[in-house]
Parts: structure tokens; sequence; C-alpha cells
RNA sequence: GCCGCCAUCGUCUAACGGUUAGGACAAUGCUCUUUCAAGGCAUAAAUCGGAGUUCGACUCUCCGUGGCGGCACCA
């Protein structure tokens, strides 16, 4: 273990506890999805390994894409995460006068200009230098124009944007993941950095927030690698510090390529729908592109901060496979107490319309507190009230079996249905004639009724229809059927649980109405 | 097309230049068991190719190949 942070001490000599400040900078133009999400918790998890700050910045100044459901969606899902922000949300909406300044100055000393091309104009440029085998890029031709021409065409009214001039240099920056990257700036074209004065474009109010925010470590996906230098060239014509740069891998789908919607579900919420937990999902993300060099994997939010080092993040992209995620969730799931499971799985069964909430008020005398409220449930079909008890029951017997807790309803729909919907076959254990099947149902029914209603439960079941299963030899004859008559499923938790939680009346009733089909 | 980044089991990944290339998910088998899970045990499964440096290369260098990313008046 040592060596290796001999060896990458050099790339830590730059950290300065105490001195980080890191930030995440969606553009509020899409949900939060799985990328954006692991790029908002490495940025978190080093700032927080540091002692440093954590600032959150809305980069909104896209007007038509941006929308204000987005930026909820991103801050709703970073609560959710747990991932807490020191600083913001900063919105780049409301700090419009900070780029005009530094647009102006810009101006002023040339380095930067209108360009009054039409988008027509340029695509056709674009068109013809790809068809040369050139990279697409400006020709610079309205950095030519007189400052006469320019003040005609702006009080003309003229359409135009604002152009960076790009010095033809090579810039060479350490990535503290990559380490050397260079790139030569003369293969690329002035770039557009504001639409006008009160709009800017990326590149420019990134490299303008970063400065004013003390933005130390930029830490951000591999997709704006080849923006960097022009970033960088940015921040040297305004004399702003260079930030440290790290570029994280990508997040890729199966076939590879960056995760994005046609992979299909990306978007943070939607998993929390379907009942993952944050738990599940940080632990998770945190080993797309890092781990902590030991045989551990599983990993809370607190532990990672203790355990993240930016020097054992990946170069290479990693597949996001769901499998994992879904052990990983089944695992969190085992974790929880039966309690929180059980209020964690509550707004699914009423989802399905399997439970309903309900209140009773309770009047007391003022001096006690006038009116108290408490929760119950009852079940939608039959409006019979039923406890937090009795649901806490039967999540408990489902609960290594929950994968995620939206499944909660289908498995275990039979304890809110009146009448279940029996599939005759599925009576049948290793080829049972329905001559068996009846006489097991019986034997079932005559045992099952003898039980006293205070001896009702699943060890006082178990011992006795043990007693008799054991007797056939193979004790699925007995108990095959009786689960199935429980339940209608082919497959479930044990019978005894479940008869347990059914009670005896619905018990015989299951038995019996199971029984009738078979006759 | 141009520029850049990347490359260990199917997937996530471990391995100061010296290991029988390790772990996890998934798969398969066994076990437990009325079923499904969960658990336990076990099996199969990888260093992209070629040169070079070296006593020794997954690891360093070069060249290929492949994959990905970027090339907007999006971010």
């Amino acid at each position: 273990m040592e060596p290796i942070t001999q060896t990458l001490k050099e790339k830590f000599q730059f950290i300065k506890p105490g001195e980080v400040r890191t930030r995440f900078a969606p553009s509020p133009t899409g949900f939060l999805h799985i990328g954006s999400a692991r790029t908002a918790l490495f940025n978190y998890l080093f700032a927080k390994k540091y002692q440093g700050i954590f600032v959150l910045r809305i980069e909104d100044t896209d007007r038509e894409r941006s929308k204000p459901e987005f930026e909820e969606n991103i801050i709703e899902g970073l609560k959710w995460l747990g991932i807490e922000w020191d600083e913001g949300p900063y919105k780049q909406s409301e700090r419009k006068d900070i780029y005009a300044k530094y647009l102006e100055k810009l101006l002023k000393e040339g380095k930067a200009y209108h360009c009054f091309c039409s988008e027509e104009e340029l695509e056709v440029q674009r068109q013809e230098q790809m068809s040369r085998g050139l990279a697409p890029r400006y020709n610079g031709k309205c950095a030519k124009l007189s400052l006469e021409e320019v003040e005609r065409n702006l009080s003309e009214g003229k359409k135009s944007v604002i152009k960076f001039k790009i010095l033809a240099k090579k810039i060479v920056f350490k990535d503290i993941i990559r380490g050397r990257i260079e790139f030569d700036t003369s293969l690329m074209g002035d770039i557009s950095i504001a639409k006008d004065l009160e709009t800017p474009l990326y590149n420019f109010a990134v490299v303008v927030d970063d400065f004013e925010m003390k933005i130390s470590h930029v830490i951000r996906g591999e997709d704006l690698l080849p923006n960097t230098p022009v970033q960088i060239l940015l921040q040297e014509t305004l004399g702003f510090p260079q930030p440290h740069y790290a570029h994280l891998p990508l997040i890729l789908g199966p076939d590879k390529s960056k995760l994005s919607k046609r992979h299909g579900v990306v978007s943070l919420k939607e998993y929390k729908n379907k009942g993952y937990l944050p738990e599940t999902l940080i632990n998770f993300i945190a080993f797309l592109g890092w781990n902590p060099g030991t045989e551990r994997e599983i990993f809370s939010l607190a532990s990672l901060v203790k355990e993240f080092l930016i020097e054992r993040v990946q170069k290479g992209g990693a597949v996001f496979n769901i499998k994992r995620l879904d052990f990983l969730n089944g695992f969190y799931i085992r974790q929880k107490s039966p309690e929180k499971l059980t209020e964690l799985c509550i707004p699914y069964l009423t989802q399905e319309g399997l439970i309903e909430p309900i209140f009773k008020t309770e009047q007391y005398p003022p001096a006690y507190g006038g009116i108290s409220i408490t929760q119950s449930y009852r079940i939608a079909e039959t409006r019979e009230e039923i406890n937090f008890d009795y649901l806490k029951k039967i999540v408990v017997i489902y609960q290594e079996r929950l994968k995620k807790l939206s499944e909660i309803s289908e498995l275990t729909d039979f304890f809110f249905k009146k009448k279940l919907d029996y599939k005759k076959e599925l009576f049948s254990w290793k080829n049972m004639t329905e001559k068996e099947i009846n006489d097991s149902f019986n034997k079932l029914e005559k045992i099952i009724s003898k039980i006293k209603e205070n001896n009702w439960e699943k060890e006082n079941l178990e011992t006795v229809l043990l007693l008799e299963a054991e007797k056939v030899g193979d004790r699925g004859y007995l108990l095959w059927p009786l689960r199935v008559a429980l339940t209608g499923k082919e497959a479930s938790a044990g019978p005894f649980e479940i008869a347990e939680i059914l009670g005896k009346e619905i018990t015989l009733k299951r038995i019996k109405e199971a029984r009738s089909l078979v006759k």
C-alpha cells in the first residue's frame, strides 16, 4: 500500500487541506442522471476529504433549453443522495453583470471581437472544410473587420456573436487522473464566447465563474477534456490562475458508448421511483471508475469521504452494470431495520392500490393536547383496518427476497386480496394427481382446524404440520399445495409464516377454496 | 475527416518490474430447502497485437489495432 501513496505523492502536492474548493456545475437542460450524479459525488468526496468547500452552480445560460423543473430535479436528486453543497446554488443567469464586465474587457483589448457571419454561412464553411479533410473551424473573417464596419453593423442591429481570438500555441497541462496532456490550439478556430454582452456561452462563463468562485480543482467528465485548452487560453488572457484539472472516465452503456437516454433509464429519479435506495446508488456510482484498493466493496457516503483518493480514479470508461446495482440494492434492503423497510414499502403498496392510508382523530381534553391524529391503514379491497405492525410482519418475510422496493406489491399482493386467482396446475407437487391434492387439502384442513387461535403462530404451525408432512416422506406433498393455496403463487415465502399473518380464518378459507377447484 | 483520451475475466476492478494474475457482480454446479430468495461451498472465465528496454513486463518505450470522446450562436 505504501509504495502507491509514495509514487502518487507528487500528484498530491497541490492539494492543500482547507484550501480545496470544488464545484458541481450542471446545466438544467435535463434530469439529473447517473453520470452527472457521479461527477457531483466525486467533487463532493474530494472537497470533504480535504475539509474543503463544495459549490453548486447552475449553468443556465441557455435560455431555450434550461427549465426550472430540471433545476428542481437536480437539486432534489442531490439531496436524496445526501450530497450537500456548502455554497450555492449560484445561477449563471443571475450573474450577467460579472460576465459582461470581462466580455467588455476582452472586446476593448481586442482579444475578442464581434462576428457577423450567419449560421448558414458558417455551416457551409464547416462542410467544405470537412470534405477537404480539415478540422472544421472558423476562418476568422470578422476579426479583420475595421472598427468602423463593426460600429456600422452594430448600429444597424445586425445579428452578431462575440468570438475569442485563439492564440496559436501548444497548451500543456497536467491532469490529476491522466497526467500530461497536450493540445495544439493552432488547429482550432476562434470560438464563440457569448451571444451578446448579456448571454455568455459555456466556455466563457465557466472560466469566469471558476475564477470568481475560487475553484481550486475542476473535476468533470472526460467529455469536457477537449474544452480545457480553450478554457486555459481564456484564463491566460484574462490573467486568471489555472485550477487543477481532473477528468473523470465516462460511464458507458452496454454498447460502450457514453451513457445516454437511448440506453434506457438514466434519470436518477427513475431509479428512486423503482425502489433503489440512495445508499445503493452512492455505493454503486462511487465504484464506477474508483476503488479503494482493498477488497472492501461496501461503502457509505461517510466512509467514502474517509477513503476516497482521487489518484485512484481509473482512466478507462466504465460500463454501467444494472445486475450489480440490483445486487447492491438487495444487500442494502437486507440491512434495513424492519420498521424502516416497512415505511419505505408502504408508498409502493399504496400506489398499487393494495392498501389505503387512513387517519384517525381522537379528542382529548385541551390539557392533554386536544386532538391527536394517528395514521393507520386499511386493505383497499376489504376495507379492513390493519396497522403498521401487520404490514411490518409482511414486509419482514420478504425482506431477503426484495431487490427493489417496487417489487413488494407483486410479491405480497395475496395478503390484500379477497379472492386469489388460482391456477389449478400449480397445486400439483411432482405430478400429484387431483385426488392426491385433494387428500392433502383435506388433511391440512383437519389439522389446521384443530389448532387453537391462541396457538396460532408459525412455530406451532410448523411443528404440527411438519409432523404430518414427514409421514408422507416428501414434505412437498403437503406443503407445496398449502403454500400455493395461501398465495396463489409458484414462489413465495414459507407457508407457516404466511399462515400466521393471514390468520386461521383466512388460511382455512383459502384451503377450502383451493380444494373446491380440484374436486 | 481532424484532434484527443483510453485498453486485465461477459461486467466493475486488484496486482512499488518478480503473485499459481486476486476480489466482486453475473453464469454454472453442489449444499440448505415445500417453492423462490438469502446463506455456504465449488467451477469456468482476462493481461488487444507486434517490436523494444530488462535477468525478469499486466506494469516502462515505440508502432499498430480497436473503442470512445470532442470538433455549435449546447453544456
